[in-house]
DNA sequence: ATAATTGCAAAGCGTTTGCACCCTG
DNA sequence: CAGGGTGCAAACGCTTTGCAATTAT
């Protein structure tokens, strides 16, 4: 029961800072967004839209498929999730720190970690120059094991 | 006459070759495979199977889209040919040399240019180590502006 | 009131698949 | 004649879009 008040508690705290990061981006905060929001937050790992469609459609919140899709899109567009394609066919989405940088994902369970700090522009200027490119945006994905899932 | 003789020749050669690049990726070189590959060969930039199939559709030579999807499907498995999804929603192929390397795609006109030796293996090996990761493979590509794209 | 947002269903689009036919070995 | 390869068309899965209803400012 006091469990029951403090997660409901917590979960208004956070309601409060994720529409604070809809606000800071100028996206209207409706229910709806903040729901997708709040769902993308509490993944463990990252999610595709149909994910998050089918969690929320079990919840006592639900979205339409539509508007998951567009508030995806226009919350990659604002920089407030990251859009990886990894998965190829499908995108997944993933709430992030912001700034530059990568991520490590497991193939076997999905699990997602930023690799904060990216060296790359330097070498990348350089090398692109030799061939006349100026390069405007790069993107690296990192595949691998995680350590549970290799020990497992 | 002669220059049609000539290209004609040239046309000859090149099939062999490609031929040679089946047989070694031990995969039967039917002629639609030496097709597909031919025209992935004679394309400047990156080509997406759609692409492929339209212009060997009308050229004397049609291949079946299904046939287009399958063969570019087994040779990017084979190691033949390189699948770039710079696109997204949609594969690009494209026939490269050897070895790991990465790619620089002119966001203008999708000119393709191999960026040979990467660097990346040592500082990933570390960074994700750091996280429990073992890394098995990393993806990286460079979106930019080619010079002529750039001074057009 | 005005403009943005949503839900639904339909359409779009790239890709895959089932199956009969064909060719090669 | 056995087995892989091909073409066609249908099926698929993810995503987008048209439109009328709803909601926020």
């Amino acid at each position: 029961m006091t469990l029951n008040l403090m997660s409901r508690y917590l979960i208004c705290v956070e309601e409060q800072e994720l529409e604070g990061r809809l606000r800071a981006a100028r996206v209207r905060p409706t229910r709806q967004r903040v729901t997708v929001l709040a769902a993308l937050a509490s993944e463990e790992h990252d999610a595709t839209a149909q994910e998050i469609y089918a969690r929320l459609r079990e919840s006592d919140e639900p979205v339409g498929l539509a508007t998951v899709y567009r508030t995806l899109a226009l919350l990659t567009e604002r920089d407030v999730v990251d859009e990886l394609s990894h998965h190829q066919g499908e995108s997944c989405y993933r709430l992030c720190s912001g700034g530059h940088h990568h991520h490590l994902v497991c193939s076997s369970c999905h699990r997602v970690e930023e690799l904060a700090g990216c060296e790359l522009d330097e070498w990348l200027a350089t090398a692109s120059a030799e061939r006349g490119f100026v390069p405007t945006s790069h993107t690296l994905e990192v595949v691998g094991l995680c350590e549970r899932c290799r020990t497992a």
